[in-house]
DNA sequence: ATGGTAGACACTCTA
């Protein structure tokens, strides 16, 4: 089968309604995970996203902060729910793709890593405290997974920009949240808990500037192109051969009402 | 060193 996963902080579903919509006709992904859907479950635009194109949803909304959802073509099983540094948060929704006959099923995992707020210390800033124990709860439950070839699929905003080449300037950036070493240290772990490919940089080689990011505040986010590319989409080993594509949808920055991430695109044959 | 913008919600918090 051929899958198309599209990974989105859509930084509001209700604010953006019509930008999925044109993302679903544009590209046809098979499966769309948000991330900071700042909905609410019982709130949740159920017919609008139902008549884009997506009749089966998870969602995970508690507020209006955070909220993540999956989207998809088709049918997905809930997987076990679970709270992360023992909230309610709306940070992590996980489903398995239910295969056709002769398919494996796909286990699919969608992330909202704390932003971690601006003080990169956790001693006086409990924003970044909670970020690094988010982050090493991930590194935990990754590596209790039984590394059994199972095909598996982490995307979501993380938050963190982990090469020197996933931001506008590596040295200028070393103390500001996101590209902090302890922040790029416990990513590392993570994906190396689980043994997790980052799908786009197998695509794109280490050296290219890449981002998923850009700032609302900068008065003209192309021209100074100072971006951080936070937004990943991770497999285990065994969808490694599947691979066909992968990329950042770097133009929907300049969409009208743009969300601050764009898009990151994933293509499998599996 | 500072402030710049965007969204939810209803005061200010989060990013």
């Amino acid at each position: 089968m051929n899958l198309r996963i599209i990974s989105w902080n859509i930084n509001s579903l209700r604010k953006r309604i019509d930008l999925l919509d044109y993302l679903s006709e544009a590209y046809t992904p098979d499966v769309v995970c948000l991330q900071e859907t700042k909905v609410k479950d019982d709130q949740f635009p159920h017919k609008a996203v139902e008549r884009i194109g997506f009749p089966h949803r998870l969602t995970n909304g508690v507020s209006g902060y955070n909220g993540v959802a999956i989207l998809s073509r088709r049918p997905l099983e809930q997987g076990p729910v679970r709270d992360w540094c023992d909230r309610q948060d709306g940070r992590h929704v996980h489903a398995v793709l239910q295969p056709d006959d002769h398919d494996t099923p796909v286990e699919l995992h969608n992330f909202y890593v704390p932003a971690g707020g601006d003080e990169p210390d956790p001693e006086v800033n409990e924003k970044f405290a909670h970020k690094l124990r988010f982050m090493s709860e991930m590194e935990l439950w990754g590596a209790a997974m039984p590394q059994d070839g199972a095909v598996r699929v982490l995307v979501g905003d993380l938050n963190v920009a982990p090469l020197e080449s996933d931001v506008w300037s590596h040295r200028q950036l070393l103390k500001v949240v996101s590209h902090t070493p302890v922040e790029v240290d416990h990513l590392n772990r993570i994906q190396r808990a689980h043994g997790w490919i980052d799908v786009v940089r197998e695509v794109v080689p280490p050296e290219e500037k890449l981002y998923s990011w850009w700032s609302y505040r900068a008065r003209d986010w192309s021209d100074s192109d100072r971006g951080r590319r936070l937004d990943h989409i991770w497999v285990t080993p065994a969808l490694r051969p599947a691979l066909k594509h992968a990329e950042i949808l770097r133009d929907a920055r300049g969409w009208s009402t743009p969300s601050d991430h764009v898009p990151v695109l994933a293509d499998f044959e599996i």
